[in-house]
DNA sequence: GCGTCCAGGTCTACC
DNA sequence: GGTAGACCTGGACGC
């Protein structure tokens, strides 16, 4: 087993960020809470595929864990997924700023929360939020096994086979009765088959998305005219693209907000915008601190 | 065990 | 621009 440490800046918290929202509960994440890693499995180029474990011994730096040595361009393209993965290189200071000096978020720095789990790449986070909308986690989790275990790409471990994410490419080449049964994305099939389709021929350019000179908006509207993206999945795909403009609240964090700051009494979404107005651009942010905040104070597992 | 109902976000048609 | 209805599934509930 081979071990690569991983410098983190400050006000990272590795265990924080692992739980900041469903991310790690979905495959080709696997989270070992009792040996307290979690695992990921990716392609680090088109056919050759990795599973790697990560850990943090005292919540900071990051070990990865791999089977194999890999050579000098792996262990770059390697080091570039992990920072991806735990957005080491976004400047947090204004956020951290803004959440000390506020009453009801400095309990954010206590936890160094704030950094939200990605992917490997857009590609698998835009996926895996497609498959968040309109129905409940565990049939998310049904939709996102499936799409690993039966169309992804597998590496063999002491006789353990570790699945990742499939590439467009692959998904582009099934049938949409196949999407919609067996892979049980049901009415999201033709909008999932659709996008993986001008992923593969090139047709979107997901790289365009990533690009940081394109404006807030231009991308909220770019992303928005991909089909089976609304505004609940835009909005939060925007957060993991570091963009904090929009809420992208869905019915889960709507009631948190009217339990927690409207006296349980409901409230339409322009109310609760106009609440978070303050923290301007990073709005969305302290939207979902403010409703995840709850999973920050019990005790996590590790 | 079976049938019914409901929740969940997005799209389309319609006003 | 706003709204109603369809889409599909898992889970809760009643029988």
């Amino acid at each position: 087993m081979k071990k690569i440490k991983l410098e983190t800046p400050q006000n990272f918290s590795f265990k924080s960020t692992v739980y900041s929202h469903g991310w790690s509960d979905l495959l080709p994440f696997k989270l070992n809470e009792g040996a307290y890693y979690l695992r990921y499995t990716f392609n680090i180029y088109p056919y050759k595929i990795l599973t790697i474990k990560l850990s943090s011994e005292h919540d900071k730096d990051i070990t990865i864990e791999l089977p194999m040595v890999i050579d000098e361009s792996d262990r770059k393209n390697l080091k570039s997924v992990v920072k991806r993965i735990f957005r080491l290189d976004e400047d947090f200071s204004e956020f951290y700023s803004l959440a000390e000096n506020s009453q009801k978020f400095n309990w954010i720095q206590k936890y160094n929360a704030g950094r939200m789990l990605r992917s490997a790449n857009l590609w698998e986070d835009m996926v895996k939020m497609l498959c968040t909308t309109n129905c409940t986690w565990r049939l998310t989790q049904i939709m996102t096994e499936n799409l690993v275990t039966k169309l992804g790409g597998s590496i063999e471990l002491n006789g353990i086979k570790y699945f990742c994410f499939p590439q467009a490419e692959i998904i582009a080449d099934q049938s949409e009765i196949y999407l919609r049964n067996d892979i049980k994305m049901g009415y999201r099939a033709p909008y999932l088959l659709a996008f993986a389709q001008q992923v593969a021929n090139g047709h979107i350019d997901l790289n365009e998305a990533e690009n940081k000179n394109m404006s807030t908006s231009d991308l909220y509207k770019y992303l928005r005219s991909i089909k089976g993206f609304g505004d609940y999945a835009v909005s939060n795909l925007l957060k993991l693209l570091g963009r904090y403009d929009f809420l992208g609240a869905d019915s889960w964090s709507r009631q948190k907000f009217i339990d927690k700051r409207n006296n349980g009494k409901k409230c339409n979404d322009k109310k609760i915008e106009k609440f978070y107005t303050q923290f301007g651009k990073w709005s969305g942010l302290f939207f979902w601190m403010d409703v995840s905040e709850d999973w920050y104070q019990r005790e996590q597992p590790w």
